[in-house]
DNA sequence: CTGACTGCAAATAGTTTGCATGACG
DNA sequence: CGTCATGCAAACTATTTGCAGTCAG
C-alpha cells in the first residue's frame, strides 16, 4: 500500500487524531521528498513553510506517523534515523551504505519462508521483521580504492 | 574471516598499536560474549574484570578495531550500536517478543542468497545485516486469548 | 625515553519530557 | 468547550574532544 500526504490525512482523522497545520507541514514534506530525510531535515523545511513549528513537534509527529505503521524509520550509520514515506508494496528493506548513508531500498525479500519456520519452532505468531543490510556502495568502494 | 581476541592482540602488535590491559580487558569480553554489546554493556564488564577503565577509552577502542575490521559494528533501533566479534555472515538474529519483550535467539538463517542477490543488483559490497522479527511469544498470545 | 594511550571533565549532538498555552473537532 | 497537540526550556542519553598525566615498547 503506497500512502500519499492526503490519504495519510485522512486515516489520521479516521483514528481520531487531530489534524494540525504542523502535522500538514510535516507530512507535506514528507511526501514532496524522494528521499529519506532526518528529523532535522525535516524540520528545517517545515519551518519555512510553516514558521514557529517546534522540532519536538516534528519528532513527536514522526514517532506517531512511524507507531501507525504510515511512514517508515530507517537506521543509518552516524547514530541516525530517517523518515520516509511507505513505498511501493508492504515488504522493503533497506540496503545502507556505511559510509556515506545513501539508503537503496528493496522489495523482493524471501524471507517468508524462514519466518514460518521459525513460528513453528518457537511457537511465535510474528508479525512483522526487519531487514536491513549494511555495506559500501559502489561509489565508496571506487574511493577506498583511489 | 573470523577473529577471535588472541588473533586480534596480535594484528594489533603487528600494525604498531600498543597492547595495554584495557585494551585486552575490552577485547576478551566481546570474545566471551556470542551478543552483540552496547559500548555501555561493554563497558560494565570491562570495568569488573579491569576497574579503573573509562568508558571513553571504551569507546576508543571500539573505534579502532572497528576501523581496523576486527569487530563489526551493528546499528540497531533505539539509537543503539553494537559491537561484536566479526563471524560468519548470518550467525545469530533475534525474535523478539511485542509483549514482554523476550528476546529468541536463532543462528540458522538462509539470507545468504539473498545478500549475494542484492550485491550483484546494486554493486554494494555487503559487510553484515540486521534482522529481526518482531511478534508475540506463546505465552503471551495464551494470555490475549485467556 | 617518548609518543601513543588513558582518564577525567566538559562539550556536543540527538532525542525526550514537564508544563502551561493554544486550537481542532 | 474539552481534549489533544504544541512550543518552550530543561532534562537526558549517547558520544566526542581537550588536556595533563601515564605507560608500553
Amino acid at each position: 500500500m503506497v500512502y500519499n500526504d492526503r490519504k495519510i490525512v485522512s486515516i489520521l482523522r479516521q483514528r481520531g487524531y487531530k489534524i494540525t497545520s504542523q502535522r500538514k507541514a510535516v507530512l507535506s514534506v514528507i511526501a514532496q521528498s524522494h528521499d529519506h530525510l532526518t528529523p532535522a531535515a525535516i524540520y528545517e523545511r517545515a519551518h519555512q513553510q510553516h514558521p514557529g513549528i517546534g522540532l519536538v513537534t516534528v519528532y513527536r509527529t514522526l514517532e506517531l506517523l512511524a507507531r501507525l505503521g504510515l511512514i517508515c524509520e530507517v537506521h543509518t550509520g552516524d547514530n541516525g534515523r530517517s523518515y520516509l514515506l511507505r513505498r511501493p508494496v508492504g515488504h522493503h528493506h533497506h540496503l545502507i551504505c556505511s559510509s556515506c548513508s545513501k539508503v537503496v531500498e528493496f522489495t523482493d525479500c524471501d524471507i517468508g519462508r524462514m519466518e514460518e519456520r521459525l513460528a513453528q519452532q518457537t511457537g511465535f505468531k510474528i508479525d512483522s521483521h526487519l531487514v536491513e543490510f549494511l555495506g559500501k556502495c559502489r561509489d565508496c568502494l571506487k574511493e577506498t580504492v583511489a
